[in-house]
DNA sequence: GCCGTTTTCGGCCCGACTGTTTTCAGTCG
């Protein structure tokens, strides 16, 4: 399925998750955990590497590249399946319920024989953990309200992993015989933030090879439905497929069709029922003679309707069409607008990759300047220290212009505390090139409270980017409560930009937030993040982001020249 | 289990918050 750095990785979390379960020794869950995220973050592929190879990658020693190395030879990780056998894998399930632990799953399992988040719930409805020895009242409540969360998002899996799939998926399809085309539509097209299923489709004149191959594919878990034009399949992970194959001269009329959503679909068949016409997943027909008017290109049905062609990320009956009809649809901003990354992270905190890696990376991808911002000291656990992060700026000094003449700026990601203060005095914060400054604790504030904490941040004269403004994590944990629209106002006010952080777990602000913020004219600035090389990757995600929120190039700081925007960050200082 | 040395053991991000176990364990960032 996914790459096999990815494999590994979700494979060394298990087990690190099931010897925590188990009560073993919390470092060496610990280590496994650091191996996991070491492989996931590594450049190379591991399936390329030998024994040796695999124990060049930081937190990897012998005991771990064994049994990597066992892996990649025999598909299976013998310590694993020892494990897998003692503890059902709906009690690791039990862990993914936020305020819910190892220690807490482990006595549900013993005590109760609970082995999954719906037998889980069923006990508490039936009041059955009222004896469990840590289980009081309001630990309950965490609980359901937990696996509440849990199920809101439950059906619909990540943009990163649905779009994963897809693309092996058109990849796999697109070498069957007879293939003319092969691409995803859906919400994944759109580029929503969940996908409940992917929508696959190709264009060829016998359906039965793509339904057969479907069906075959090692990814795939369950054939749901099987049939000439449609087939269902589910996955291992949980992800239902559906494919249509459609004649090659219906291409266009269902990439339009299937790509949805279902409300922009519902105005261009009411638009096309008031020209005399019918559209389908076929084509565009008159209505009266059935003849067909447009149907290859989504170009020509978009055309034949009297529209334009509309970017997927904005057909969500959100205005596009009568933009679209007043010819003022806007031109979104592209990856390749993005000149470069604003929010990074290096080795010298939680980052995986030392900086020399992480600016050589940036400048492969083509940036024309890079900022590094690494975490600042009230993030205790991070030790940051003065002397680290003046260390740091001069070795970036060093390294300014040496890679595709690719600049360099340095920042760093200051921690707001309660009262909207940040890490620094400002005589010592004036010395970076650039601020971002996020919330990392203190996230149950009052509405009022909190609202002045950003407020006072975004007054600061040194902060220029609000990262990851509401610290959401999507299906786990809700954005703060604050009056966004006090604090988008003064976000223009101030020139602080808003981050569109382009994480797959966080996408934060969401798309709304960003119609929202951008009608106070708030500035934007698109950032991965990364906390490894592989992460500068998600920009995708986030661009995709910014594209549903009708963001053009002027509104995103990161795709000026490095003039404009170092005017942008001395916010009149 | 990994790492780094003060080389073959001892430390490992550390502190805050929450709920309930009235003295602290579990979870989180």
């Amino acid at each position: 399925m996914a790459r096999p750095n990815e494999e590994v990785e979700a494979l060394l979390q298990e087990y690190a998750d099931l010897i925590a379960i188990t009560g073993g020794d919390a470092f060496k869950a610990r280590a496994y955990e650091k191996a996991a995220r070491a492989i996931g973050g590594y450049p190379a592929d591991v399936s390329k590497l030998d024994e040796d190879g695999l124990k060049e990658i930081p937190n990897v020693g012998k005991s771990i590249a064994d049994k990597v190395a066992e892996y990649l030879r025999t598909g299976k990780m013998a310590v694993v399946e020892e494990r897998r056998a003692k503890i059902p894998a709906g009690v690791r399930e039990l862990i993914t319920i936020p305020t819910l632990g190892p220690k807490k799953a482990l006595r549900l399992y013993e005590d109760l024989h609970i082995s999954s988040v719906g037998e889980l719930a069923a006990a508490i409805e039936a009041d059955a953990l009222a004896d469990l020895k840590g289980f009081g009242e309001k630990t309950q409540d965490n609980i359901r309200h937990g696996i509440e969360l849990l199920q809101r998002a439950g059906a619909r899996v990540p943009l990163s992993l649905a779009l994963d799939t897809a693309e092996e998926i058109v990849a796999e399809l697109s070498e069957v015989t007879g293939c003319k085309r092969c691409a995803y539509a859906g919400s994944l097209r759109r580029m929503r933030e969940t996908v409940g299923d992917l929508d696959v489709i190709v264009a060829a004149k016998r359906s039965e090879p793509f339904m057969a191959a479907l069906c075959e594919l090692p990814a795939t878990a369950e054939v749901i439905a099987r049939g000439t034009k449609k087939t269902s399949v589910r996955t291992a992970k949980g992800l239902q497929v559906d494919l249509r194959v459609l004649p090659p001269e219906s291409w266009g009329a269902g990439m339009q069709y299937f790509t949805g959503s279902k409300a922009h679909n519902i105005r261009t068949r009411t638009i096309a029922v008031h020209q005399g016409l019918k559209l389908s997943e076929y084509g565009l027909f008159d209505a009266e003679s059935g003849n067909s008017l447009a149907s290859r290109t989504e170009e020509e049905v978009y055309d034949r309707l009297g529209l334009p062609w509309i970017l997927p990320a904005l057909r969500e009956d959100r205005g596009e069409i009568e933009a679209a009809l007043h010819g003022e649809l806007p031109e979104v901003v592209t990856e390749k607008d993005i000149r470069g990354d604003l929010h990074t992270h290096t080795d010298l905190t939680d980052g995986l990759a030392p900086l020399e890696e992480m600016v050589a990376a940036a400048a492969e991808r083509g940036y024309t300047y890079y900022a590094v911002t690494d975490h600042a000291p009230n993030l205790y656990m991070q030790r940051m220290t003065d002397e680290k992060i003046l260390a740091q700026r001069e070795r970036l000094r060093e390294l300014d212009g040496t890679h595709h003449r690719m600049r360099l700026l340095h920042g760093t990601e200051l921690n707001i505390d309660p009262d909207g203060g940040v890490d620094w005095p400002e005589e010592f914060l004036a010395g970076f090139d650039l601020c971002v400054a996020s919330l990392h604790s203190h996230f149950d504030l009052g509405r009022k409270a909190m609202t002045r904490r950003l407020l006072r941040a975004c007054e600061n004269p040194y902060v220029n980017i609000l990262g990851h403004p509401t610290t959401r994590l999507i299906g786990k944990r809700a954005g703060v409560d604050a009056d966004w629209d006090e604090v988008f106002a003064v976000c223009a006010r101030t020139g602080t930009a808003l981050e569109v952080n382009a994480q797959p777990d966080r996408l934060d602000l969401r798309d709304e937030d960003i119609l929202r913020a951008r009608e106070h004219g708030v500035k934007f600035a698109v950032n991965t993040d990364a906390h490894s090389i592989p992460h500068l990757a998600q920009l995708r995600y986030g661009v995709g982001t910014a594209q549903r929120g009708w963001l053009t190039r002027d509104d995103v700081i990161n795709t000026w020249p490095l003039t404009r925007l170092r005017r942008f960050l001395r916010k009149g200082r």
